[in-house]
Formats: structure tokens, sequence, C-alpha cells
DNA sequence: CCTTTTGTACTGACTGGTCAGTCCAAGAGA
DNA sequence: TCTCTTGGACTGACCAGTCAGTACAAAAGG
């Protein structure tokens, strides 16, 4: 939908209440009367963005979840939400900023589950496998992940964006591998 | 001043746009002409806000980063940082939210020179001294980090507020120190 | 000692503009 | 026919910023 990737762009630039739906309209090319025909309000587009932005995080992370080893998985989540927020990179600032507004609590509860489930997952299976302490406070090291890679996705597209991901990438996973050399 | 506590609390629960400066001045308990009166305007306001607020933080980081190795330094810097959001809980939400916001360049750079700094002085003493591989990414990995302390600190605050301190910096450093048991 | 002036901080009603949401008459596609 | 879209005019609420005026303390002057 033109809507969605307009809405998105403009939010990610000005903020959500900044972003007024005229707006939204002129840059996806389809009348204000569209937009309200089809979502109903502004919060109500807003809402579903949100909602299929973060289904399809949730998703790329899934699919990124396998390894040999939980913690090779671990690496490989990590490198997938990277490239998500490559690819969709506008959502990673909307994330950012709107996340923790009380206004969206069920998105953040999706997100939470959806999206932090699969960090939390690969963490419960490599402390089951031993790999990594059994008493780590899971959820805890899941939102640190998540939250550290979020905010790198951003910088990266803010200040380096033809740095390699690669070298991000490794540099991430140095961080987490232990930084003994 | 207690326009600032007033501002800061409100923008934290709502962002900067949806925050209204009538809102400020009556939980400020003051008119709204004296907002104006001392400000300027509505932004104006808020950029003196951000100033104040990063230089606090970027003091308190500078002052936790001692320790007898520059690894234990940045444990110490972790600490700290949890520590100023426990104590200056809504402004991490400000950040998170508005830090990439372009209107707030100057805002941006000097957390980046200031805060960030910290994190890469200290990692540059540790890739220096040996502790770490002497050719790691040191602002990437310090954007890393900040990042990390940044959301897991929002998320204890929204989440589990009472949960001890210790607990959440033990999982931090844990994650920090690398995670084979 | 009194009174006039000056500077500073503050007040709150008011204005001008902006924006979400509505409405409608007319078309397009199926 | 029915559903969707268009373009644009319109409304009513809301909000940043203004401004004439108040309060009051500290000089200035006589």
């Amino acid at each position: 939908m033109k809507v969605f990737a307009a809405a998105i762009e403009l939010i990610a630039e000005q903020g959500y209440s900044a972003t007024t739906v005229d707006a939204i309209a002129e840059r996806a090319g389809v009348a204000k009367g569209t937009v309200f025909y089809n979502f109903g309000s502004k919060e109500a587009l807003f809402g579903a963005l949100l909602e299929h932005s973060i289904g399809m995080l949730a998703d790329a992370l899934a699919e990124a979840a396998v390894g040999e080893t939980a913690l090779e998985a671990l690496d490989s989540v990590v490198l997938g939400q990277l490239r998500f927020f490559e690819e969709y990179g506008p959502f990673a600032r909307v994330l950012l900023s709107e996340m923790w507004r009380t206004a969206w609590q069920e998105a953040v509860a999706q997100l939470r589950t959806r999206a932090l489930g699969v960090y939390a997952d690969v963490l419960r299976r490599a402390a089951a496998a031993g790999e990594v302490r059994a008493d780590l406070d899971v959820e805890t090291a899941a939102t640190a992940v998540f939250g550290m890679v979020l905010t790198v996705s951003t910088e990266r597209r803010a200040l380096h964006p033809d740095r390699p991901l690669a070298q991000t990438h490794a540099t991430l996973v140095e961080l987490l591998h232990g930084r003994i050399r």
C-alpha cells in the first residue's frame, strides 16, 4: 500500500504528531478522503502500520533464527535485524521514537512477544544447551540486544549509510562474543 | 526550574509535538506567558532542556569512568548510565524518542561528542591496553553499548520498576563480558 | 521620609493559523 | 449496480505566540 510507505517515511522524518494526513495523502498520490475511507482515522492508520511492520520484523527475525548452535543462531538474528532495518530503514526510526508511547500499548506488547520473543527463545536455547549461564536474565538480555541493534542501525542510516553491513555486524558480534581479544 | 521538570515529564509521556505549552505551563504552575518570557519559543525551551540534560548525563558518565582496568571502567560507566536514568527517568524516554530527529542536530552532536565520547574513550583505552581487539570499531561499539543501556533502562522503568538495579547491571555486564559461561 | 521612575518578572485573554475529520458531487472499474 | 476513489470546500477544535497590563522591588530625586 502506497499510503503505508508514505506514512512511515513522513513519520520517521517528523514524528507522528507533526505528520499531517494531508502530507501523507499527497506523498502517496491519493486523495485525503481515500486515507479516511480506508483507515478511518489517523490513529487507526498508524496502528495498522505498526502492526503490519512489527509482523514483518518478527517474521524476518524468526526466519533468521537458525544455526548449528544457539549462539550462532543469535548472531544470525542480529544480522537479520540489521538487514531488516537496512531494507525498511525508516521503520527503525519510527519504532525507536514511538515504541514507548503509552498510546500504542498493544503494538508494544506485540513487539515484545513476537520480535523480542525470537531473541528470548534463542537465548533460552543457549542457556538450556549450556552455551551461556543457565541463570541469565533472558528477557533483559533480549531487550538489550534488540535495543543495541536498533540504535546502531539508526545511527548507521543517519551517519554512515554506505559502510558495509558486514562490518557493523562484526563489531556487534564481537561485543557479544566477549570483549577479551 | 519548574518549567524544565514539567516539560520533560510531559514530553516523555507524549512526545514533543503532542505536548502543548499550555500543558507545560499548567503543570509547572505558571502562566503560559511566563514560558515564552523565559524561553522565547517552544523549540528554544526544548533545545535548552536537551542541552542541559545532555550535559548532566555526560558529566555523570565521565565521573563514572574510573577503574583499575579500562574494562572495569566500562562496567562502571554502564552502571553510571543506569543510575542516571534511574534518577532522571523521563529523560531517557525523551532521548530515545527525539535523539534522531534532524531538528535537533546540535543536541545530537553534543550527545555524540560528550556522552558517547566517554564510552569511546574507555574503549580506546581498553584497545590500547590490549584488553579488547586493537581494531575494534570503537565508535560503533560505543553507540551499541549506549543504546543497549538506554533501551534496557526505558524498559525497566516501564515494566519492572522495582527490580534491583544491580541485577540489571549484572545482566548487561555479563553480556559484554562474553556469553560463554 | 515620601513619591516618582525604572526594570524585571509574570499574567491571561486574544489572534491567526493549522489540521483532523466531514461531506458531497462526480467518475472509474468490475 | 455496487464499491472505491477523487478533489476540494468546509468546520470546529486546538495551539503557538503576542501583547497590554499588573505587581513589586529597587533606585532616584527632592
